[in-house]
DNA sequence: CCCTTTCGCATACCGTCGGTATGTGAAAGT
DNA sequence: ACTTTCACATACCGACGGTATGCGAAAGGG
């Protein structure tokens, strides 16, 4: 009878090597890390990584998912938490742009994530998993007369960089909690313009 | 009597170096170019290129810089077209638009900047080119009395932000004219809700 | 229970990359 | 005319991402 199964040892490693790549990506960044070392953190070989991921990007590209999942998972919960589409969709916004002020989730998924996998690929994980509530919380907002009726995708995008660049700066912010605020209250007031009459 | 004095040749090599890093960067992106090609395109050895700057990010920096005074001289110039302070603002807003289209513009400039130089050192290549005239518009809408007084900082980096994702949106667009409306159309909207009442 | 196959991973190695140390020849200074 | 400067070219290095191959234990079959 064995210690560990052959599924269970596999994916042990797999996850050992996720963890140890999110880590060491987020703190000195994609380039920054080379494979090498990333094994001997993770007590592996590259052969045990090539073994599970096609590539330096590939690894990159599966911490990258996870990243985003966690973060639209907080988003959701927030946006759950409320009742009308509105509060809803403020919620969801406010909460992304806390999750997003973590440095961890900043360099994987806004700074290094578009140029390793190149925008399109990056975009398409971003839909997959933070946008697509983005785009459905602005559509329940049209639906439910909150907002006017207008095209939905130009404004996912805007708002989207908007607050992925905002998570950027308020990250750097010497007085985060105001800096917060103050964008909360801007990003609040742009949306406002878009309520019917 | 030379042909080229020393200062000419050497200033012509260093515009041959950026002119030839800024194709390629833009054509295959920072990590896909290596020096051997970048040097065999300029028609010279990684000794000139060394002469010339401290690293390949060097280089690189310099071409951000360079693309980006092109953007905010477009940006400036339409502004400069226009009267009331409203108008400056909104026009220049759809001019960076327009300009940052350009798929050769959006790598060096939105995708690889950030990762290579790292957020903090393009975010004040950004201010010093082009958000700084942001800023200076908004300040301006503000004086004048056309948008409510509020923090000028945390509505920089929206817009900025959604500026530039949406240039980025735009550029994969299959109808661009029609979404370009469209997004200028919801920025303006947007940009509404801060107009004194 | 043994024998075979599978497979998760280690080892050894390769081409290429960014970067550097040194050489060189022509322009510039005196 | 002689020296110095300097804008490069050449030759080379360690480190990197990636691959080909070997190995040993778990899984499967009789």
């Amino acid at each position: 009878m064995p210690d560990l199964t052959r599924r269970q040892q596999r994916e042990q490693t797999r996850q050992t090597l996720l963890r140890t790549g999110r880590r060491l990506f987020a703190t000195r960044g994609y380039a920054g890390v080379g494979l090498a070392e990333l094994v001997q953190a993770a007590g592996v070989t590259k052969g045990a990584l090539y073994h599970h991921f096609d590539s330096k990007a590939a690894l990159f590209h599966a911490v990258l998912a996870q990243v985003q999942q966690e973060v639209a998972g907080r988003v959701v919960a927030a946006a759950e938490a409320e009742g009308d589409p509105w509060t809803r969709f403020t919620a969801g916004c406010e909460a992304f742009l806390a999750a997003s002020t973590d440095p961890e989730v900043q360099r994987i998924m806004l700074v290094d994530g578009p140029a390793v996998l190149g925008w399109a690929q990056w975009r398409a994980l971003d839909e997959a998993n933070s946008a697509r509530h983005l785009t459905e919380a602005l559509v329940a907002l049209v639906e439910s007369g909150v907002i006017a009726p207008q095209p939905v995708a130009p404004l996912t995008r805007l708002l989207s960089g908007a607050m992925n660049e905002a998570a950027l700066w308020l990250a750097t912010s010497t007085r985060p909690a105001e800096d917060m605020a103050e964008t909360v209250a801007a990003l609040t007031r742009m949306l406002g313009a878009l309520r019917s009459r």
